[in-house]
RNA sequence: GCCAACAUAGCUCAGCUGGUAGAGCAACGCUUUCGUAAAGCGUGGGUCGUCGGUUCAAAUCCGACUGUUGGCUCCA
């Protein structure tokens, strides 16, 4: 999985996620005949939490609120077929088949109509009945369309129940609250389109969704949430720091590191290097694209064409048809035809004809040409193969800042967190199947450092094993036994707490998966190891052993940041845009606080330079205040207030970001506890 | 990809039912020389996402396209 790696992008990973979690996505490709990996059909489980079995009472009142949602709609629309409306985990939704396209003006009356609903105080009321009844009592509410398919799924010998509130009578497992005016605080907050039971060949249906809390303090504190996510959208601050840009002319997805945002990156970058360094990997450079058939033996090719940019054009061909001596219409026919069956591939990827393609006689040998690459692994490995190996070379660790394009669906994309281009922090390691051990702990170690040194402390290890009811992965069983204690011995020296999660492997070996919960609760799966005993046999990778005999070796895929992109976007919503003094693009604004301290400010920016620091000098003509706000809202991490006292004692008024005022002070001393908190790494300390 | 909403100056936005564009901030200039989150005055800046249609007249109405945003998992 080279693959894999590479196709989460960080998100490979979070591809993979998605892609379980979606049934929608995971469908399309089983539809298209693509629901396979290279080694075996991607493995789909997933993990059931209902929610009536261990129902919370928020849970209880949001799936009470939706119920009240049901009511309110069939009151205002009455023709409404409901589909189904559970408590989520920031709210509820209902989905609902109607004729009329819903508006937000809906949403302000059907709110008027639920709190008229929770107004008149109706009891939920369960009563248990027999199939053949609950077919009656559906058929009697004209709700047949969706809910006699609900009532079907509920297992046989499993007790069917409805709940009542008012006129409302809905299929429900239940449990509610005992009454509507349980429901202190509710408010509905966007109307999405969604596939029945989420699959895109059903019919999509209009879905309300919306939140409910015990309390309306809960609410409005859950609203000033959701507003301070907002602030911190990486999208937002990227633009109002100047971090990177999405041009609509360079193309969807694809990310423009603007220097301040190249800073973030460069920065990040100098630290994984060190730390590679430390740990003997050697640094290599790959180009950008590589032959088709490189991607077909490694088998990705097929499988993952679907989320990759079509072939382009071989050059050899060109410099071919040159010697040929063909005339420049034969030449221009056969590009046409590459042209033409580029053509197709747009126009079938779009289902319409985007582009006009009544020519489609192309010869398809002729697309067999360049893959922009969608993954590192295969350069890497002929990296490895270029020269014999033996055992005394192992364990060969090769990384690169990998730069990798992967076509995204335009619905999936977003920020810099979902992109169609994107570069690894990337490395494969070749090693000795006895060496896997140590080598997966490095790894980990590797995102630990990396998440300790950025102050995400709150992650979580997932061990992804094999599905042990399943014998659709690749390799042997004794590789799998071995590879699976590897990675679990690994994460058990880590000393982090850690889940085994059976069925979360990739299909040629276990994983283990960094999930990373930020500032308000959201989850992101950014580092990942990754073992791998398939890829070696594909490419026939070998080593000399102590015996004189060659040995196949193993390989570990491994990405600690993921994708630089990803990482950087939620590295910004991490800290807000408040980078620590080592991250920030400027670590330092010197405000003058008047022309009569420019000369000092210009003296000390010189100083400060030649220190390395990334300093910038206010000129501008305003009053103090006034730089002093534009340098919090361009969130610098120190500002040095520079007046008559402060150049007469070589001194500086320091401010900063995290602390506010903290006093004049000599300014070789703050310097040098400033070049110190760079040179370590800190972490803005917060005023004590 | 599908559903919906949105697209006006660098940013945030105003511009009602059609009569050919405005504010604040930012930028630039001048005045001010200032002590910890906004000094005053002035100047420049937009083919209103693109293309097409309706109309005497379109930012405004209609259509197509492009892009952005929120969704498309959480089993009755």
């Amino acid at each position: 999985m080279a693959l894999l790696i590479g196709r989460a992008e960080g998100k490979e990973n979070c591809k993979f996620v998605r892609r379980r979690r979606r049934g929608w996505a995971i469908d399309r490709r089983g539809r298209n005949g693509r629901g396979c990996a290279p080694y075996g059909p991607v493995i789909v489980h997933r993990t059931k939490t209902s929610l009536h079995m261990s129902t919370s009472p928020l849970e209880e009142i949001r799936h009470s609120a939706s119920h009240v949602l049901a009511t309110a709609i069939l009151r205002v629309f009455p023709d409404a077929k409901l589909d189904i409306g559970p408590a989520t985990e920031s709210g509820f939704y209902y989905d609902i088949d109607l004729e009329h396209k819903l508006t937000a003006e809906d949403l302000t009356k059907l709110e008027a109509e639920m709190k008229k609903v929770i107004d008149e105080n109706q009891s939920f009321r369960r009563s248990e009945v027999s199939r053949e009844e609950a077919v009656e009592l559906i058929k009697k509410s004209g709700q047949e369309r969706y809910k006699l398919g609900r009532l079907a799924d509920v297992p046989e010998g499993e007790a069917i129940s409805f709940y009542q509130n008012g006129e409302f009578l809905d299929l429900c497992a239940g449990p509610h609250v005992r009454y509507t005016k349980q429901i202190k605080a509710f408010k509905l907050l966007s109307i999405a389109g969604a596939y029945h039971r989420g699959d895109e060949k059903n019919k999509q249906l209009q879905r309300i969704y919306g939140t409910a809390f015990a309390s309306k303090e809960e609410l409005a504190q859950y609203l000033e949430r959701m507003e301070q996510a907002k602030q911190r959208d990486h999208r937002k601050l990227g633009r109002d720091l100047k971090l990177f840009v999405i041009d609509d002319d360079v193309g969807q997805g694809l990310i423009l590191w603007t220097p301040a945002g190249s800073v973030i990156r460069q920065e990040l970058q100098t630290f994984i290097l060190g730390e590679l360094q430390k740990q003997g990997y050697s640094q290599v450079f790959t180009p950008h694209i590589g032959k088709l058939t490189l991607y077909k033996t490694s088998g990705h090719f097929p499988y993952y064409k679907e989320s990759q940019f079509p072939a382009i054009m071989d050059p050899d061909q060109l410099a071919q048809i040159a010697h040929e001596g063909c005339s420049c219409a034969d030449m221009t026919a056969r590009l046409d035809a590459v042209s033409t069956s580029f053509q197709a591939e747009i126009n079938r990827r779009a289902g319409r004809e985007v582009i006009p393609a009544d020519r489609t006689k192309a010869d398809e040998s002729l697309l067999d040409g360049f893959l922009l690459k969608p993954m590192n692994c295969p350069h890497h490995i002929k990296i490895y193969a270029s020269q014999p190996h033996s055992y005394r070379d192992l364990p060969l660790r090769l990384a690169e800042f990998g730069t990798v394009y992967r076509w995204e669906q335009s619905g999936e994309l977003n920020g810099m967190t979902r992109v169609r281009g994107f570069t690894q922090d990337d490395a494969h390691l070749f090693c000795t199947e006895e060496q896997v051990a140590q080598e997966v702990l490095g790894c980990l170690s590797l995102v630990k450092i990396v998440l300790t040194t950025l102050g995400m402390s709150d992650y979580r290890v997932r061990v992804g094993l094999r599905d042990p009811d399943s014998n659709k992965y690749t390799g042997t069983k004794e590789n799998w036994d071995k590879a699976e204690n590897a990675c679990r011995e690994a994460a058990k020296t880590l000393g982090v707490p850690f889940t085994e999660e059976p069925g979360e492997a990739a299909f040629y070996g276990p994983k283990i998966d960094f999930v990373v919960r930020d500032v308000i609760g959201r989850e992101w799966q950014l580092g990942t190891v990754q073992v791998d005993y398939n890829l070696p046999v594909r490419f026939d990778l070998s080593y000399i052993g102590a015996d004189n005999q060659p040995h196949r070796p193993v390989m570990i895929h491994r990405a600690p940041f993921g994708s630089m992109e990803r990482f950087c976007g939620v590295l910004i919503e991490h800290f807000a845009g408040d980078f620590p003094a080592w991250l920030a693009p400027e670590q330092v604004r010197l405000v003058p606080i008047s022309e009569k301290t420019l000369d000092y400010g210009k003296d000390l920016l010189a100083q400060l330079k030649a220190a390395g620091v990334r300093a910038v000098l206010d000129e501008h003509n305003d009053k103090l205040g006034a730089k002093i706000r534009r340098a919090e809202i361009e969130k610098v991490p120190y500002t040095l207030v520079l007046g008559q006292k402060e150049a007469e004692a070589k001194a500086v008024s320091v401010r900063s970001r995290a602390r506010g005022d903290e006093g004049v002070q000599p300014f070789a001393e703050y310097m040098e506890r400033l070049v110190q908190e760079i040179r370590t790494r800190a972490l803005p300390a917060k005023k004590v």
